[in-house]
DNA sequence: TGCCTTAATATGTATATACATAATAATTGC
DNA sequence: GCAATTATTATGTATATACATATTAAGGCA
């Protein structure tokens, strides 16, 4: 979460946000350091005319967004930033091709439900064989070809999709109202189309292509892997880094 | 931050960790789907027969974590997840190298001190010209170029690249030992490689390649730009989703 | 001067209490 | 039955107090 202060009516003005703000405006403006140590809470408490534990409430929000570190006895101090952790965000593919103001289509190519083999045990590391649904899938930005899907579902994580024909709903969308809080890992590598590909996208055979790979978890068992494939042209991901977050 | 519990010593155990780790345990398993009401504060407060400002503290970190919405005199309810937001770590291409199990290798190639041109401008968004630094430069894995990076620093705000050569050390580590808390954008695409990459990275013009372009601001100002050129098949970026990061 | 013991101190966690406030539910009057 | 008013209630924020605990500093002694 962002702990930078925003014009939000909840909690502006608020105590220990305009405590926290202050702090991380120090912190992100570089006028303090790391390795620099926060005033101590019984300081702050005075510099705030408040209590120790508005101050501790902010600190320890400070802590956990990872700006500064807590060590008892010792006191707070300025972190140095680990691995900067940019925020990707994923959109449905009717969001991206809308906010480019084109018109979104989808359409499926192909679908079929079969058990799974070695490549599909890899892919969604399973464990064990079992049903699978495997999609084609392209997804249209007017009236060229956007992005090429190709869908493995686990069918054991979510059977209800063995009956979900995909012909006029897209699998992702359909999935997260299902299986909304899960986790991912994205792979995201630049590719030659291969003919397949070139053949889904109307593009040249070995034209560049942005290939991001998705491997999603329910509670604690893989439901999805998709490969989307767009063409070098038509798509960029965009990741923010803000440093407030964890 | 991440929400879940971990084997922490610092906080496992804890009455508020073992709260918050409970529910959002009940939510990330789909067992409370969005829409579903969390039990009040003072029902909490008897099932775990404690404060309710202890259960406050975990709800409030909850929310703050994007898992849930408090509403005054409703309640707290379950969220449906924003756009899949996956963090993207961004990591100095030293590591990356390394764990590769490859050497790494750093060559400048060109450097050059000169006034800002619109190019920059527009690159840095800069408002008005002012000095700055291009620099290009290679990394290595083992005896392959791994990486082209074309830089533009802005001088203005780290005057000090000024008098450095960057011979020995590639500018992203030096920066970041200046700029430590600084916001980035980073915008992913594949291009196919023109003849001064292709050059670079010893591959074939028009081989498809990754590009990472990352601009960062300091103290609210632009700091540098820099894109990062990749062989498609000597890189992929990761990025993970898990649902507690805001 | 160095080591051991004790004291001091800053953060960690929790509870009790209080008041504010937004939103919902109940009541009253027409 | 509906609108207005009042009461109730769940969260928002803050303070006071307490005890736990890890770490640092001080003191004593050999």
């Amino acid at each position: 979460m962002s702990v930078a202060a925003t014009a939000d009516p909840e909690v502006a003005g608020s105590l220990h946000a305009r405590i926290l703000s202050d702090i991380s405006e120090k912190i992100m403006s570089g006028a303090w350091a790391p390795g620099h140590r926060v005033p101590f809470e019984h300081e702050l408490t005075e510099q705030y005319n408040c209590s120790r534990m508005t101050v501790n409430k902010a600190l320890s929000q400070l802590a956990k967004a990872g700006l500064i570190e807590r060590r008892r006895r010792s006191g707070s101090f300025v972190r140095r930033p680990r691995s900067q952790a940019a925020v990707l965000e994923i959109h449905d593919i009717r969001v991206e091709v809308e906010a480019l103001g084109l018109a979104y289509r989808y359409e499926r190519v192909a679908r079929h439900r079969r058990r799974s083999n070695g490549a599909d045990l890899s892919l969604l590391e399973l464990g064990q064989a079992g049903p699978v649904l495997t999609l084609e899938c392209r997804h249209f930005a007017g009236e060229r070809p956007f992005a090429h899907e190709q869908r493995l579902i686990n069918l054991a994580a979510v059977p209800e999709a063995a009956g979900e024909e995909f012909l006029d709903i897209a699998p992702g969308p359909w999935l997260i109202g299902r299986v909304p809080w899960s986790e991912a890992e994205h792979r995201i590598r630049a590719v030659a189309a291969d003919s397949r590909t070139a053949q889904a996208l109307d593009i040249e055979l070995g034209a560049p292509c942005l290939v991001v790979e998705r491997r999603t978890w329910g509670a604690e068992r893989p439901v999805t892997h998709v490969r989307f494939t767009y063409a070098a042209e038509s798509h960029t991901l965009v990741a923010r880094f803000r440093p407030s977050q964890g």
